[in-house]
DNA sequence: TGACTCTTGAGACAGTTTGTCTCATGATGG
DNA sequence: CCATCATGAGACAAACTGTCTCAAGAGTCA
């Protein structure tokens, strides 16, 4: 009922955070670094979590090495995008001005990211006709 | 196990949606609202989704009348607020400037709105120091 | 080769959530 | 008194989610 348009479950979030912190993981890899005392039965959590994340695209598998490597096909700002649409679909006619607006005017912004709002408004307007996403960093 | 922090479902939303548009309203308003025709069953689900709203705590009953009057006591933009802060907790640290930085960069924002958003950074500065907060949330 | 170890794949499972619907009961008005 | 409308308390199936079990496959090494 409740169609969630495939979006990522909080224990599969948190596997998709070990492979953007960690890059490229086995099963083991992720499962050390999600439960600390390592059982065999959340060695298979994470197994199942991964195979439902390739389902759903989000992770890619190398088959390579008899333990498959893991990646992440989904970044954590592909993510945010992804999520920001949904919520200004539910709540915004699909427009994301109002959580733009909400945003700046409900949040503590410090002077500093005062000017570098200004700084990305101003490279916006100009950048007007460049193709290529920038603002990579971060 | 999925603890979604009382958040409001897809149908829950539908009901939320026509408080916002039309104000306080019975539950046979909005039933002919969301379900053109109306059937019996179509108001129980209306009036199961209102108790449940109403636990919540995102809306209210005046039970002064026979046929009781419900309210949306949270606005469109307090839930907008709410769900940007659990996506920030979940995908940002907790911080609310990723979202910010990837509206800004990701959107198509006319000189506009450019200008609207100039001026509301402008507006942010110099209220600073003004004892009058903006948009302060729960 | 065979035993051992580590891997994957498929699915079972229970607890919750969610949208829907049924039933009993209570007020109201003629 | 009775027909009509209201509410309250659940029952219900379908789906989702996190967990766990089991069997089979691949690699290693004596």
């Amino acid at each position: 009922m409740a169609r969630n348009s495939q979006d990522v479950t909080d224990a599969e979030l948190s596997v998709l955070r070990v492979l953007w912190d960690h890059g490229s993981s086995t099963i083991r890899d992720i499962t050390a670094e999600i439960y600390p005392d390592n059982s065999e039965s959340d060695y298979a959590t994470v197994k199942k979590l991964l195979s439902r994340l390739e389902n759903k695209k989000f992770v890619a598998r190398n088959r390579q090495h008899l333990a498959h490597q893991f990646e992440a096909i989904i970044s954590r700002d592909d993510l945010v995008g992804r999520r920001l649409r949904v919520l200004a679909d539910n709540l915004c006619d699909g427009s994301q001005t109002p959580l733009l607006m909400h945003l700046i005017s409900s949040e503590q912004i410090t002077p500093q990211q005062q000017q570098k709002l200004r700084d990305l408004i101003d490279e916006i307007s100009s950048n007007k006709s460049s193709t290529k996403k920038r603002g990579q960093k971060k």
